[in-house]
DNA sequence: AGCACGCCGACT
DNA sequence: GTCGGCGTGCTC
């Protein structure tokens, strides 16, 4: 006897073969079953789909082993993977081999035997202890018991949002022994110390994390006893969200505004708007956490689709920090820090205190340039200025990697007079070391600073030590990239200092004010956690348009007129949340292939747009134009319906594959985009 | 995506 | 004369 199945195989998107694939087996396999399954000329791991439609003309092969004992994926997650292959404009079988820990493709069946016999209950999870909330944490927590739609937990750094999971996390627990949580926070940086909080409170093996700076092996292990039901809660980054979870109760995602949310390559979904869906399509309650929300949470709260939970105190005697604005018109030209600014910082370190300096960008100077001609440091593989990094005396390339030493003279004249321009965190650094020399610390030593980078960080462990330096009172100074203003709780800083935010004011990007606002309210957070010192908190900020609105509500704190102002700007301009979009990014080896690709793409879908009511505008290269030699451009499309976007993307994706020319190296939609 | 097949440059 | 570059095409 053989039985029909279809069966998912790990096929990319614009791959010719859509869909399940036929199979036949020799017994029925229901669907969610893990399979091995031949495809060419290897075995692959496949998930069934139900049954094969009979409609082929060609035999299908067998089977080739079933991988029992393993529990069949449930409907849950199947129609979670089918929903975002469906939205994202992804292949079915890609999207749900990538949501699978990948060990799981290479282990034969008494090895996954033995595995997950590992991975079974065998000690019931630890009840939770009691801590008592405070009276904004018992309040939100009785608004969210009460809650039926996604909950917005808008409260202010230091609020205690985290104690407000913990119980929330609890009580669904308690309520049914088999329920389970899922947590997912925005950074690898940030699940170890939530896991020891969670763990702390409910057992070692009632937590699970899974993010990918995890070993195959440990993911394994994770993603088994997520399935397997044995870990109650799952910690994790925007992966987490396709963790098979048969009794999932809660989601709770914290810093919900962050853009790592959107995974940016391959499948380009939002594991916040996925965390929502997957919710509602489990009757699962949904925690969206965030001092700052994504404008989009904030707008479906205004209008009652999400019900908005305040908590606008800081817990104990925590103060938000008092903030101060530099005039930088006022300043001789080039200056990095103001007087004030560092009178300040020298005020700080005179009393013990801490202070923090950051600036988004690494390396000691974005662009090194040559005196006598027009020679600046590019990337001669992408449309951008390598990066001057004093340390090792290296133009590094932040896109492609590309490093040289720095040339002696300059290479296209000869001038030994070569500069660098504009600052990076190297030269904040070394600058603020210099402006610092005659200041010693309370114990008469001198001024200690540490520099928080991509670049300090890189080694095993090396972010750990560095932050334990701070939390030990070792460093006076810690000057870093927006890595130091998440999530860290420092409790000596009473000073936290933007030294050059205004970049962010002119770019084209529409979402640069509201990723500057929530960057600044986070970095402020970090100020004034201890009460013995909140009242000498501050947040600094050097700006040269000092009444641009953003920092006015910056300086009274206030979230909501600031989203105000953006939406009315967004609505006028019908941008998201009040429009929706999706871009078609191509690459080629020129920027003709990928605009032309695009041109013909989108006169052969213009009629079906028109009939929709979608807009699409015109090819045009992308802000990064070239990156390791490979040209890039992108189609905007927008709608006022998510609906009709939808629908036109789903009735276009044949056409963009049909019109694949030679020479395209690929070519993707992005469905919500962040950036444009 | 893998993994083939297929047709042109520098090596044992 | 072969090893190997990656362009093109297919996978039930």
């Amino acid at each position: 006897m053989s039985f029909p199945v279809a069966v998912l195989v790990p096929t990319p998107a614009h791959a010719t073969v859509q869909g399940p694939l036929s199979y036949v087996a020799a017994q029925p396999l229901p669907a969610g079953t893990l399979v091995r399954v031949p495809l060419g000329r290897r075995d692959v791991l496949g998930v069934c789909w139900g049954e094969a439609q009979a409609d082929g003309d060609f035999e299908p092969r067998p089977v080739a082993g079933v991988l029992d004992g393993l529990p069949p994926l449930g409907t849950g997650w199947r129609r979670l993977v089918g929903f975002a292959a469906a939205y994202y404009q992804r292949g079915l079988g890609e999207v749900a081999l990538a949501a699978l820990p990948p060990q799981l493709r290479d282990l034969d069946a008494t090895q996954l035997a033995r595995r997950l016999k590992r991975a079974t209950p065998d000690r019931a999870p630890r009840p939770a202890d009691h801590q008592a909330p405070t009276p904004g944490q018992a309040a939100a927590l009785e608004a969210l018991a009460g809650a039926q739609a996604p909950a917005l937990l808008f409260g202010v750094t230091g609020s205690g949002k985290t104690e407000v999971y913990l119980q929330a996390v609890a009580r669904v627990l308690a309520d049914d022994a088999t329920a389970q949580a899922l947590v997912m926070v925005p950074e690898i940086n940030l699940t170890p110390q939530l896991q020891a909080r969670f763990a702390e409170r409910f057992g070692e093996d009632a937590v699970v994390a899974m993010h990918s700076g995890m070993t195959g092996p440990q993911r394994l292990r994770s993603w088994l006893a997520a399935h397997a039901g044995q870990a109650r809660i799952v910690l994790g980054t925007r992966m987490a969200v396709f963790a098979s979870l048969p009794g999932l109760r809660l989601i709770v995602v914290d810093e919900e505004h962050d853009p790592s949310y959107k995974q940016q390559e391959g499948a380009r979904y939002s594991a916040r708007d996925l965390a929502v869906w997957r919710g509602k399509a489990e009757g699962a309650q949904v925690v969206l956490g965030s001092a700052t929300p994504s404008l989009e949470s904030w707008l479906a709260s205004e209008r009652g689709r999400y019900r908005r939970i305040a908590m606008p105190e800081r817990v104990g005697e925590g103060a938000l920090p008092q903030v101060r604005l530099v005039d930088m018109n006022h300043q001789p030209p080039k200056t990095l820090f103001s007087p004030p600014l560092l009178d300040a910082i020298t005020q700080r370190i005179a009393r013990g205190e801490q202070s923090l300096v950051f600036l988004n960008r690494r390396g000691y100077a974005p662009v090194l340039a040559c005196s006598a001609c027009e020679w600046k440091s590019d990337c001669p593989n992408c449309s951008a200025f390598r990066v001057f990094h004093k340390i090792d005396r290296t133009l590094r390339c932040h896109h492609c990697g590309f490093t040289e030493r720095v040339p002696r003279a300059c290479p296209a004249c000869g001038n030994l007079d070569i500069a660098p321009l504009g600052r990076g965190t190297e030269r904040l650094e070394e600058h603020l070391a210099e402006l610092l020399a005659g200041t010693t610390r309370p114990d008469g030593g001198p001024v200690r600073i540490v520099r928080v980078d991509a670049d300090s960080t890189r080694g095993k462990g090396a972010l750990e030590a560095q932050l334990e330096r701070m939390h030990a009172g070792e460093v006076d100074v810690l000057v870093g990239t927006q890595m130091v203003a998440k999530g860290h709780d420092f409790r000596r800083i009473t000073l936290v200092a933007a030294v050059q935010p205004d970049s962010a004011l002119f770019s084209a990007d529409f979402r640069a004010p509201e990723r500057l606002f929530a960057l600044l309210m986070q970095a402020a957070g970090r100020a004034g956690r201890d009460a013995a010192q909140a009242h000498a908190a501050e947040m600094w900020v050097q700006t040269f348009n000092p009444t641009h609105p953003l920092f006015a509500a910056l300086r009274r704190h206030d979230y909501p007129a600031f989203a105000a102002q953006q939406l009315k700007e967004r609505e006028q301009a019908g941008m998201p949340p009040f429009g929706f979009q999706a871009l078609v990014r191509a690459e080629a080896r020129t920027q003709e292939v990928a605009q032309d690709f695009l041109r013909a793409a989108a006169e052969a879908g213009q009629a079906l747009a028109q009939a929709q009511g979608v807009t699409l505008y015109s090819a045009v290269p992308m802000g990064m134009q070239r990156v390791a030699n490979v040209e890039r451009a992108q189609l905007l499309v927008e709608s006022d319906s998510r609906a009709a976007l939808q629908r036109f993307l789903a009735a276009w994706q044949p056409v963009l594959r049909e019109h694949r020319p030679r020479g395209l190296i690929r070519w993707a939609v992005d469905v919500d985009p962040l950036a444009i």
